[in-house]
Formats: structure tokens, C-alpha cells, sequence
DNA sequence: GTAGGGTTAG
């Protein structure tokens, strides 16, 4: 519910044109950017002068006694700080603090989490017009953490254009964005910066990157974003190649992620834990377990020692490559290093064993954490149930999912997903209804798994309404459904004769923008034809008639012709034709005698008439009497005329005279 | 006087 609102607010608070300033940076403003393009990109001794010298200016004012006005602002500062209403020592300290004082009270008040003193105070700030790039920034970063809209809005309230495309400011808002999963509008926002005359630097881009590494698409995006690199002149550093070969692990790029490690190593980086830490992730997608070793290896020939996430990471290689053995002995070593103090490891083997159909094995290890008492927040329960129902042993899943209620106060949703699933596939309808109650009582919101955990235990108790009810607000929730759940619904819905509910299921599934099994077509247009909403039967056909079968385009055709809308009758016959479809003599029977039983409809008997012989149809000898039985309600000569025309046609074209002669005898 | 990186079970 709210990210579409926040994007939204992103939208109508940032129109492009508060961004189409042509306004650039002032030259003194990308200094610090450049120094530390210096700092990052050249060798090693360069870099220690340049860092050096800071230093030694930092510690020169030591030696000497410092200045009277320095003493009294350092006070001020903290005595605002400690004040129990630090807005009236403001007012009263207003000459002695300068804005970087400021600043810092203002920083202080965000590391302490004192967010109201904090907003309190940068209004204040800018209300007295004593405020900074470093306000901004630094408000933006707190502020963020808590408030991702409350920091945009500062962000677009910043009065200046050339101040708003501040590199630091940037960096700030776009990191706000980033740390709260908001990746779209970040770019978006980034590019609007861009054209404002944004100079990003290596920070933007790592930034950007980082929030690449855990969504979905997140590859191509970074590989489009390390594109931009040399048009801004901004090389890779150590931080960068770190972000990368995260977002290479993420995605399972290890050969991708080699390369990386490569050319880091080429250009005179060397790799650290971090680095090495992602790269053996990286072969943890395909289980590889031998060069995972052969990493491990390299890694110690530079004196790295092992860490407890690289022990964790080799874990999972292994237990990904099936060599639970091993596992079992990482799994020791990590115990004895005191990296198995909480549940993880053990969570990951277990799942390992169970989806390699080694249940009892998976027991073995649970017990065996169980036993040593470590600290668990029910997840590893939560494994054991899943594993449970994937070995079908539903009453062990269900007592276990009792025990885990019982035990554990707090669940998130794929804990109560996990006990939800076990009740239904127990059949424990109460426990279901009291896990629904739960979620609801915690405020959790249900995802997409607990919305397909329910319709399909709904169906399975022939609770088709219910689970109608549980498709409608899963897909108002945003959430894409599932082809075969909704096939499934959408047969019992016609059994139970429910079609229009069938025809919302399938049109839910028919417009979220998938290609849809053929066979889904015919099911519901069989169950509209049954229940008689043929103006949807219709809709059916004209939108998919060529992946539906002749017999039941014939039903259709002859239903419609029955009781459809009378208006339809010639749309619907030229669509069935248009699709390749051969209309039977019985459809236009029905069809004309519809029509001459309804006089005022004689346009469209006569429409009907004129279009037929054209498509190589004419009407039998007894709805041509018929016809012409009632020619006094449309004029004899003009039916005289238009079946005229039918017996024309009627005649075997000259070529197929021949015919008979091969076909007899 | 400001901004950036790694592993994790369901």
C-alpha cells in the first residue's frame, strides 16, 4: 500500500520541470569529489601524502591554546545539546553558533535518535537561514532512515537549483531511496538529476548499485549503470568491485563475477574478504563445490582468515552441491569457531536435506540443534513443517505447527504462511480460521503465498465462493495469479453454476497481461454458453476465436443464434466466418426466423442477406420460403432481388462442375 | 566538514 503511494508521491512532488534547470555546479563545489577521485584512483604512495597532510593540519591547532570565540561556541554546542529545551538556549546562543555548529548538534540529535529535536531544529536552521550543504545531507540521511517521504520532501523544498544537484545532497537522498528497497525511483530521481546538471561521482554510482544487488533485474541495471563509468571519468575502486561481485553473487554470474576479480586485481586492487566473500557466493547458485575449495585455498595463501559469513557462504556450496557430509563437517567447525551460536547454519542444512528427500536426515540435524540449545526464533521450525508437508506427513506438520505457536510469540508471514499451509493440508479448518485471525490481529499482510495457500484449500473443501472471494482480493492486492489454481476455480465455479464469477477469474488472469493456456478459452466459454451470458461467450470469441475448436465455436454460434442479443446476430455470425469458421445452415435458419418474428429488426435480416452470398453462403429452400412468405414487411421486389442473388450463387461455380465425375463410381 | 560495499533459513 504504500510504495505505490510513495512512488506516486515521488511523481507529483519532482515534476521534470523543477529539474530542467541548465544551472551548474560552482567549480568549488566538485572539489571534494575530485580529491576523492585522487584518493581512490592513484597508487598507493600518492594517496598516503594526500591523506597525510590532513592530518597533520588536524592536529596543529593541539599545540596551540585555542581562540576565545572557538572555547565559547564549543560550549554553546553543548549546551544546546544537553538543554531539556534546547530551542530556548538556541535563541539565546543565536551569535555564537555558527552553521556548522549547528550541523553538528543537528548530526548529534540524528546518531541519538532524537528525531523530533531534529526536524525542530533544521526548521529552525531555515527559518534563521543559517543552513549548509551539510544540513541538507545530513538531515536528508537521518531523516531518511525513518521517513523516506518526509526526506524527499526537504529534499524538494531546497530552494536552490544548483544546490539541489549537490553532489553530497544527491548521494544522500538517492542512499535514502536505495536503503528503502525504492530502486525505481531512485533512478528515476538520478536521471532527473543528471538532467539538472547533476555531476555524479564514484559514491552516486556505487549508491546505485547498491541498490542492484537484491531485485530482480538488478544485473542489467548495474551492467547499464558501470556502462556510464567512463563518460562521467569515474574509475572502480575496491568499494565498487565490492558492490559488483555482490550484485554477480546475486545473480548467479559466477563467471561474470571471475572476470571482476580479474580485472580488480589488474588494476591494482587486491581482493579482500568482502570480494572473496561474493565470488564464493557466487558458486553457491550451482553448488560448485570445487572451485569454492580452490577459492578457499588462494584466499589463505594471502593470510585471509576465514570469517564466520565465508564458513556460512561455503555452507551453503556444499550443501547446494549435494555433499552433505562435508556439510556436516563445516557444519562442526563452524560450532567450534562459536559461528553457529543461532540457528542459520542448521536452518540451511536441514532445508538442503529435506529437498534432497533426506527427511530423516533433516530430523536428525533439528534435533540435534533442539538438543545443544541454540537460539532459534522459530525458523528452524518453520523448515521442519515445510519439510514435513513436502514428505506429505501432514499430522507431524500440523502438532509441529501447534508446538511453534505455542512457543513462539512473534511469527512473520512465512512463519505463519508455513503453519498455514500445514493446517490446511491437515484439513484443521479451525486452526486455519485461527492463523487468518492471527495474521489479522498482528496487522501482517498476506503475500502472494498465503493468498495461494488459501484459494486452494478453499477449493479442496469445495468452498468455492470463499475461494472466489480469496482470488478477487488477491488480485486487488496486486498480486499476479496463477494459471492453474484459477483453471482449476474457474471449473468448479461452472460446476457449481457460478458463470459470471468464472468469467471474472478468467478475465483477472486473461487481462494481468500472460499468455493463457488455449484450453482456458474453451472451459469458460463452455460454461458461459451453459449459463446463457452469451454477450461474454461473445467477447470470448471475437478475442480468441482461432484458438477455439469448430464444434465449440458450432455451440456458441447456434446458442447466440437462440437467445443472443438480436442486435449481435450478424456481428457475431461475421466474426465466427472472419475467423475461418464455416457457419451451418441451422445458425442462419435461426438467425432469419429470429428476425422475421421481429420486424423492426428487418435492416438487419436484410444486411444479413447481402452479406451473405458474397462469403459463399445462401439460405436453404425452407428459410427461403419462409422469407418469402413474409416479403410484404420488406418490400417484395427488394427480396426478390437479394435472393436472386442467392441463387446465383447457388450454382456450382463452373470449375467444380467436373467434380462429380471423379467422385462417382 | 556532508555520501558508498559482503553471507542468511522459509
Amino acid at each position: 500500500m504504500e510504495t505505490p503511494l510513495l512512488l506516486l508521491g515521488l511523481e507529483l512532488r519532482c515534476p521534470p520541470h523543477l529539474f530542467n534547470t541548465h544551472s551548474r555546479p560552482s567549480s568549488s563545489l566538485s572539489l571534494p569529489a575530485l580529491s576523492l577521485r585522487i584518493l581512490t584512483s592513484t597508487a598507493a604512495t600518492i594517496s598516503t601524502a594526500v591523506v597525510e597532510s590532513p592530518a597533520t593540519v588536524a592536529e596543529a591547532p593541539r599545540s596551540k591554546p585555542h581562540s576565545n570565540f572557538y572555547l565559547k561556541r564549543k560550549s554553546a554546542i553543548s549546551e544546546v545539546q544537553r538543554s531539556s529545551d534546547f530551542l530556548s538556549s538556541l535563541h539565546r546562543l543565536e551569535r555564537v553558533l555558527k552553521v556548522q555548529d549547528l550541523n553538528v548538534i543537528l548530526r548529534d540529535f540524528g546518531i541519538s535518535g532524537r528525531w523530533q529535536d531534529l526536524i525542530q531544529l533544521f526548521d529552525w536552521m531555515q527559518q534563521h537561514g543559517k543552513i549548509s550543504v551539510s544540513t541538507y545531507s545530513s538531515c536528508i540521511k537521518f531523516v531518511g532512515a525513518k521517513n523516506v517521504s518526509k526526506a524527499l520532501e526537504i529534499y524538494q523544498s531546497i530552494p536552490d537549483e544548483s544546490t539541489k544537484i549537490n553532489v553530497y545532497i544527491c548521494n544522500s537522498i538517492l542512499s535514502c531511496l536505495v536503503k528503502n528497497g525504492k530502486l525505481d525511483s531512485c533512478i528515476k530521481l538520478f536521471d532527473q538529476m543528471k538532467r539538472g546538471g547533476l555531476k555524479p561521482d564514484v559514491i552516486t554510482y556505487n549508491t546505485l548499485l547498491a541498490g542492484c544487488i537484491k531485485v530482480k533485474n538488478g544485473y542489467p541495471k548495474a551492467i547499464e549503470l558501470i556502462g556510464e563509468l567512463p563518460h562521467n571519468g569515474i574509475q572502480m575502486d575496491s568499494v565498487m568491485y565490492g558492490t559488483v561481485l555482490a550484485i554477480c553473487a546475486s545473480n548467479g554470474r559466477c563467471e561474470e563475477a571471475e572476470n571482476f576479480i580479474q580485472q580488480m586485481k589488474v588494476e591494482g586492487h587486491s581482493p579482500n574478504i568482502y570480494h572473496y566473500s561474493s565470488l564464493l557466493n557466487s558458486y553457491s547458485w550451482k553448488g560448485d563445490y570445487k572451485k569454492a575449495d580452490e577459492l578457499m585455498t588462494e584466499m589463505k595463501s594471502i593470510g585471509l582468515v576465514p570469517n564466520k559469513v565465508m564458513m556460512t557462504t561455503l555452507l551453503k556450496v556444499y550443501i547446494k552441491g549435494g555433499l552433505f557430509d562435508r556439510s556436516r563437517e563445516l557444519l562442526s567447525e563452524l560450532e567450534s569457531a562459536g559461528y553457529a551460536e543461532n540457528e542459520m547454519p542448521y536452518c540451511m542444512l536441514m532445508d538442503g536435506l529435506s529437498k534432497a528427500g533426506k527427511l530423516e536426515e533433516a530430523r536428525s540435524i533439528f534435533d540435534d540443534m533442539k538438543g545443544k540449545g541454540v537460539k532459534s526464533d522459530g525458523y528452524a521450525n518453520s523448515i521442519m513443517i515445510s519439510a514435513l508437508c513436502r514428505s506429505k506427513r501432514f499430522e507431524e506438520a500440523k502438532e509441529l505447527s501447534r508446538d511453534s505457536e505455542t512457543t513462539y510469540e512473534k511469527c512473520d508471514l512465512v512463519m505463519l504462511n508455513t503453519m498455514l499451509c500445514a493446517y490446511c493440508r491437515a484439513g484443521e479448518m479451525e486452526s486455519v480460521m485461527r492463523m487468518m485471525k492471527k495474521m489479522d490481529e498482528q496487522a501482517v499482510i498476506p503475500d502472494y503465498n498465503t493468498f495461494h495457500i488459501l484459494i486452494k484449500y478453499f477449493i479442496k473443501e469445495k468452498l468455492h465462493l470463499l475461494a472466489y472471494q480469496t482470488t478477487l482480493d488477491m488480485h486487488s492486492k496486486g498480486h499476479r495469479l496463477e494459471e492453474e489454481l484459477c483453471s482449476s476455480l474457474i471449473y468448479h465455479l461452472g460446476k457449481i453454476r457460478a458463470p459470471s464469477e468464472a468469467f471474472s477469474v478468467y478475465n483477472m488472469l486473461r487481462y494481468s497481461k500472460r499468455t493463457i493456456c488455449k484450453e482456458l478459452h474453451e472451459k469458460i466459454l463452455h460454461i458461459l454458453i451453459r449459463g446463457n451470458l452469451l454477450k461474454d461467450a461473445y467477447i470470448v470469441v471475437k478475442d480468441n476465436a482461432k484458438m477455439i475448436s469448430q464444434p465449440t465455436l458450432k455451440k456458441f454460434g447456434r446458442a447466440f443464434m437462440i437467445s443472443g442479443n438480436i442486435n449481435l446476430v450478424n456481428d457475431v455470425l461475421k466474426v465466427l466466418h472472419g475467423s475461418g469458421h464455416k457457419i451451418d445452415q441451422v445458425q442462419f435458419e435461426i438467425a432469419i426466423s429470429r428476425y422475421i418474428s421481429q420486424p423492426d429488426k428487418k435492416e438487419l435480416l436484410l444486411q444479413l442477406l447481402q452479406w451473405m452470398p458474397g462469403q459463399g453462403y445462401i439460405v436453404d429452400s425452407s428459410t427461403r420460403n419462409l422469407i418469402l412468405k413474409n416479403s410484404h414487411m420488406f418490400g417484395r421486389l427488394l427480396i426478390a432481388e437479394i435472393l436472386s442473388k442467392h441463387h446465383v450463387a447457388s450454382r456450382p461455380p463452373i470449375k467444380s462442375r467436373s467434380e462429380p465425375k471423379f467422385r462417382s463410381t
